[in-house]
DNA sequence: TTTTTTTGTAACTTAATTGTAACTTTAGAA
DNA sequence: TTCTAAAGTTACAATTAAGTTACAAAAAAA
């Protein structure tokens, strides 16, 4: 059963969102401070936390950056903050939902399941289609047999999709080595091996910067 | 560079949306209906769509189940419809997103970065776009291929946007040499190879001083 | 064990990048 | 206006990065 934590100090919100989250299948947990959401993520991780702003022993933003992000689990901010500047700054720092006080409680719902159904992990590109879970590799639907090296650097650069990954990045990653005083030819030689297994463009090279795979 | 399809009948929201988005590294296409917006996803795949629900030739969410849901692309309703009903059946329809009008431009803006995964990263100035994360830069839209040190200069001056960048301090981040004791003619020759292949004025001269691009 | 696969290295090829030199133009000072 | 230093332009040879191929060492599987 999927985990919903709720973080917020006032005790009827929690009450009456309770009942509607279990008839939609979710389990509630509901922590009135910060101190006491800290001492539960210790030891349990739930699959969504809902986050108010203004708590009894501080500032949810503040705990949403410092706390959750590190543990990574899908957020949603809710609160009775409505200004621009808060909704924007809630969004960008990552929240993957901001909803103002009042609010309704079926478009709560509403948004927690699109979250939780966002588990999109799956990436296709082209005719590559990857897998972060199953850690596999089709290509129009076949399964593609790679080496394990091989693997690990796929999984890098779909990791930064869109995103140059440097050489230098990819040797102190895959090959836990610094500085460029290493034989960076072997980086060139797998990307070609690489390249060579996916039969597609799907990886691009930036001379003299790196490789990068984008998103279609 | 990405494109967001705009479909909206209010040519106000189109016009002022157009520049925010623009400043923000979008390319904003408006359609005022449902047949325009039809005919142009015939041959065109935006990377996201903003959809007005009543519009003059039909109604947004026959469209959104009808049209869009069936070549998956990514959706946010932006409507004046603001009931809880419209808003969850929006939602639970698999729209990406839910926003009422009056709306804030950031927090739209917020919640497109957010569904298409973007950190702002991006510059653009008149035809040219830089992009810091895919290290590329576009002219009207239009991938440029420069050569790493181009790159590199280039970079230099788009992170020193608004300010004169020195021969010094280029010889010396760019050539890792201090001092004025080095041929610096190999930066004029760069920086010539530079404009000629963005075939743009956004790299000023200052003569005697370094160069220099402007924000607009 | 043997066999197969994976990995790292080396040598070579290719194509693009880079630095320099020689010459021309331009902007600003006098 | 002329003069001069800085910047622009062009061309080319040297260099370098990445692609490619081959092979032996190491690791994993049979």
């Amino acid at each position: 059963m999927m985990k919903i934590l709720l973080i917020e100090d006032n005790i009827n919100i929690g009450e009456s969102l309770k009942e509607s989250l279990e008839k939609n299948g979710y389990e509630l947990i509901v922590k009135t401070s910060l101190s006491l959401a800290r001492k539960y993520l210790e030891f349990t991780k739930p699959n969504l936390i809902i986050l108010d702003i203004s708590l009894p022993d501080g500032n949810g933003f503040d705990f949403f950056k410092n706390v959750i992000k590190k543990i990574n689990i899908p957020t949603i901010i809710l609160t009775a903050f409505d200004s621009e500047e808060d909704i924007v700054n809630g969004l960008n720092m990552g929240a993957d939902d901001y909803l103002t006080k009042p609010f309704s409680i079926k478009e709560l719902i509403a948004r927690i399941n699109k979250i939780l159904k966002i588990n999109k992990n799956i990436i296709k590109v082209k005719d590559i289609t990857y897998d972060f879970d199953k850690m596999m590799v089709y290509k129009n639907s076949l399964p593609l047999s790679l080496t394990p090296l091989e693997l690990q650097l796929l999984n890098l650069l779909f990791l930064n999709l869109n995103h140059v990954v440097s050489r230098s990045m990819i040797l102190d990653t895959i090959w836990n080595l610094t500085g460029n005083d290493v034989d960076d030819h072997t980086v060139t030689v797998y990307f070609n091996r690489l390249k060579k297994k996916l039969d597609s463009d799907i990886i691009k090279t930036l001379k003299g910067i790196g490789y990068r795979i984008d998103e279609e």
